[in-house]
DNA sequence: ACCTGAACACCGTTCAAGT
DNA sequence: ACCTGAACACCGTTCAAGT
């Protein structure tokens, strides 16, 4: 029933699988991705970096159940959804996903390297696809929709926490952008740079939202 | 004028930076962005690895050059723009990006990792506000749409070249999606498991695209 | 001016050996 | 059963020295 160690007699497991994510996590939140290596690990949790693959085969498993933990709770936030207002239950997930992954430093990085498929995210998934479904589209455009949110979510979301990153000597940002559109032959850029590069991501994704959103009613005629 | 060098007497300089970069792209499509090491492109192009910081200050650096060079030409993708069909040019657009990301292997990753401001990229996306902003939308609406539809896309072509990456023992596939959905409690993603396994990812671009020119068509009254 | 050679400070991963 | 210690085969980056 358990695995893999059962509360049996021996040495009690000085690490275990759920206290090695949570330190995962809060090191990412200190440090980011690029500075979570094994070694770095296993020093919070004060074990050698050869003892995590007892619990992770790869650095690649333990990034997938960091995402899956990050995204906890996520599927829960259609709401009750007895009045129906299906629009405004998809819109709650994909907020949810957004702030989830905004909650960790590198949050959409990990989220978009890795592909879960434990219950936090199939919850999220199947939450958003019943909304849909429940409101009457087909299955194909539940799905479909589906895809469309999230990708755009997580897309949207990876962008955002680029662009919130303190720029370390020479990654682009923002000013950067500004001088090389104002240098170069970009008539509509220029014209729309204080859109371009303001910093309101909050607004720039329910501007997204909404196009998906709207669409969608249009699908359903 | 020139830099970082002159054709000036001395050796003829055996490196040069386009080439550089046009073979980091063979490497990337026959190996893919794990196995592309500044050591392994120093080999292939002939030289010893710390002779391509004389053209690139970071690995991250040459990425950036290379995530330019992929999208040479998708700015002009909208096509001559006198019938002024807005949503088609957009569309075309969208899809000359996703497609240009297709044609490296994780050229999507790349293209995610980095943030050029470079003509290509910038092309690109003065094309899609210019759309736009001739047919009628405001410079927010059109920045904000540019936005929506290449984080869309980004994020889409991120999880399609994900998806049909060859899966090396242990990462996720749709197979494990499936088992994982049959095994939990997940009754909506269960009824729509053939859409969501499916890998006509054509298919789920062109709804996600075609939710957004909807949603465009919506917001324009 | 351009490149080599060699080093520095790391990586992820494996596995015999200890307890 | 669980973990350590040490190794293996690499990394990105720097920089004196050569030509």
């Amino acid at each position: 029933m358990s695995s893999p160690s059962s509360p049996s007699r021996g040495r009690p497991a000085r690490l275990d699988k759920a206290r090695t994510i949570r330190t995962a996590l809060d090191l990412l939140n200190e440090s980011g991705l690029d500075a979570l290596t094994m070694r770095r690990l296993a020093d919070a949790v004060g074990a050698q970096a050869g003892a995590l693959y007892r619990y992770f085969a790869t650095k690649q498993d333990l990034l997938t159940a960091m995402a899956e933990r990050m995204v906890e709770g996520v599927g829960a936030a259609a709401g009750p959804m007895e009045d129906g207002d299906w629009s405004e239950g998809v819109a709650r997930l994909a907020r949810a996903l957004r702030t989830a992954l905004l909650a960790h430093r590198d949050g959409a990085r990990v989220f978009a390297g890795t592909h879960s498929t434990g219950p936090n995210t199939l919850g999220f998934a199947d939450s958003l696809v019943g909304v849909l479904r429940e409101a009457g589209f087909s299955d194909s455009e539940a799905a479909r929709a589906l895809y469309a949110v999230a990708n755009f979510t997580v897309g949207h979301t990876l962008e955002e926490q680029a662009a919130l990153r303190p720029e370390k000597e020479g990654s682009a940002d923002a000013g950067d952008l500004h001088e090389a559109v104002v240098a170069g032959d970009y008539p509509h850029l220029a014209a729309t740079l204080p859109v371009l590069t303001s910093t309101d991501f909050t607004a720039h994704f329910e501007f997204g939202l909404r196009l998906l959103l709207d669409g969608l009613r249009a699908v359903r005629r």
